[in-house]
DNA sequence: GCATAAAATGTAATCGTTTACATTTGCCTA
DNA sequence: TAGGCAAATGTAAACGATTACATTTTATGC
């Protein structure tokens, strides 16, 4: 492998000379310029990108923290990330937690470990973990969370995310406007805080009707099709039955509707049912599926932005929630209840 | 931050030796490992990976190029991969081609950057680069290609798929023994040789049936929900109209079924509809989709080790394709056409 | 042509580990 | 107890870039 050295020996100058010439172009004079890129041309030189970054103590390298890399709609948040990443020249390390809730130990080995420059949460913290961290100073490099919400008010970490609780309780009082009063719930693991905020959401737009409590009813769907489709079955054989469904998210919503269908029963003529995130798929379900709409690709962009900026700028680390717009997207598989 | 030298120094020995303590115990006494076990502890010392990366020679990290990340297929072969890299030590980083495809320059740029010890090539390479790399002595660090063939005969390089050109002839097969003759294909574009090798195995299913050519129809379906149900828009105003319809991705599949409904038709009463992947929509789809089984995550692992055992030992790299098997999976999109 | 400032270049230390080699310590045997 | 060998530890040199500081060269003004 072709050092600096050996590059600096050809073009007849200095090592600190061809650095310069890589690194700061102008403080070299013309000629030596010339010398030294056709020596890096002929040895066909590049930078050993370690000796760099140890040197320089940055890897500029993100690391992404994410549920699970099949889900559709982290995986567009992902491409948000990963769009203004390159553009500023990062590339991003992924890093999986499958559902289970990170500790703070596991974060605070990346972090301590300095294989990347910052650290972006897609994922929720235990708040033991995130009262850790709270502090800035127990943070070697900065953190990011992405649509996640932090769990305690005590302590805070900076983020970016919709208003979860806000949507869905939109979604509910939606329903509730097409004239549905026995709205079922179904809910992701323990683990989500972001699903946990939707399934407070649902509470508070069921508590504002005029609906009886002993319509509130939730269901955990594990965040997966089946688990879903589980969970309406259930639901499905309650009496009397509920007449509408909120999935926490729109691939729960997907299993929602195909049990439904399995039992024989039509989406929306014997229930409406309405999901969450509005991931590509929402539109070319059958029925085409009412949804809550999240700017995934934006919220990658501003939370890669967010954790840029704190890396060039050590005291730009404010704590702040960046909140998001989302949008109802009324489509088909919500139909008006009379009775 | 503290750096092995503190250790050292409050453990009363040389830096030499809390190393060894770190990466060959055995080697150490009882006593000491003792002492410097305390110190580490007392200190929070962890070893700064990117001094040891730089002083090693290796990242532990493996960068995967996957076209796109959204996609469900490919996910799939990550997290295959990702859970065989944790269980080896390793991490993930990621590149998206976006569907272009790669030139050799890029890879290149990556191999002879280090930043990790072995690439992982989910997406297809163009037949110069394929040539270029494909003498082992062009490759500064172990490369495997997954899911992709390579492109051409003269060039090789080690790569793990399923026998993409026999699956879709396999596929077509099935259509004309349910009695279809007039079936089309959807397929992805130029840069994608797996979608080419499919492509060629509906020819040649076509070509072994007593079909006449102009029944033979091939439309780009650009690997997306949209391109396909353009696609499908397209072949549906045919006249005579496919009463069958290959899909090279699961994903376009889904768009294929969703304009064959929206143009009022049913699918397989009008028209069948055969996918590939077996991505997870595939068996919530409405109809279920029949489609090719592909084993990705098995895929991803195999992959995974065949880069590993590279990096361990150079010399094991050979250049042999590894073929993995696939299967027809029967569900409900696919019905006998009899006229 | 000289003094001076500015620009260009070189020298050498540094980042934190690992590791080849040298030295010391401990142990066993004769 | 000397001698010899193995085990444990230390010393110091890498790895390849960056960069503060020192030195040389060039440009400028008079």
């Amino acid at each position: 492998m072709v050092s600096i050295n050996h590059v600096a020996e050809i073009a007849g100058v200095s090592n600190a000379t061809v650095s310069r010439c890589i690194n700061d172009p102008l403080k070299v004079s013309k000629r030596t310029r010339a010398k030294v890129q056709s020596a890096i041309a002929d040895t066909g030189y590049t930078a050993n990108t370690l000796a760099r970054s140890f040197r320089r103590g940055k890897t500029n390298m993100i690391m992404v923290v994410i549920p699970s890399v099949g889900d559709p709609f982290f995986t567009l948040v992902m491409e948000g990330i990963r769009a203004a990443a390159k553009r500023c020249g990062y590339t991003i390390m992924i890093n999986e937690t499958q559902l289970s809730d990170l500790n703070a130990d596991e974060i605070g080995a990346m972090m301590v470990s300095r294989q990347a420059d910052g650290i972006i949460l897609l994922a929720s913290l235990s708040p033991f973990g995130n009262a850790m961290l709270s502090s800035t100073s127990n943070r070697p490099i900065p953190i990011v969370i992405g649509c996640e919400t932090v769990s305690s008010d005590l302590a805070s970490l900076p983020s970016v995310h919709i208003d979860n609780v806000g949507a869905a309780k939109e979604a509910t009082e939606y329903l509730i406007s097409q004239g549905h009063r026995n709205v079922s719930f179904i809910s992701g693991p323990e683990s989500s805080l972001l699903t946990k905020d939707r399934e407070y959401g649902y509470l508070k737009g069921m508590l504002a009707s005029k609906t009886t409590s002993e319509y509130v009813q939730i269901e955990d769907g594990g965040m997966s099709i089946h688990g879903s489709a589980k969970a309406t079955r259930k639901l499905l054989s309650q009496r009397p039955r509920p007449t509408a469904i909120f999935c926490a998210n729109d691939e729960m919503a997907m299993g929602a509707i195909h049990e439904i269908k399995n039992q024989g029963l039509s989406v929306p003529g014997d229930i409406s049912v309405i999901g969450f995130d509005d991931i590509r798929y929402a539109e070319i379900t059958d029925p085409p599926l009412t949804t809550i709409y999240q700017p995934a690709e934006e919220i990658g962009e501003r939370v890669f932005y967010r954790v840029l900026r704190s890396i060039e700028d050590a005291g730009a680390d404010d704590d702040m929630a960046e909140i998001v717009p989302h949008k109802l997207i009324i489509r088909k598989s919500v139909k008006k209840f009379d009775r």
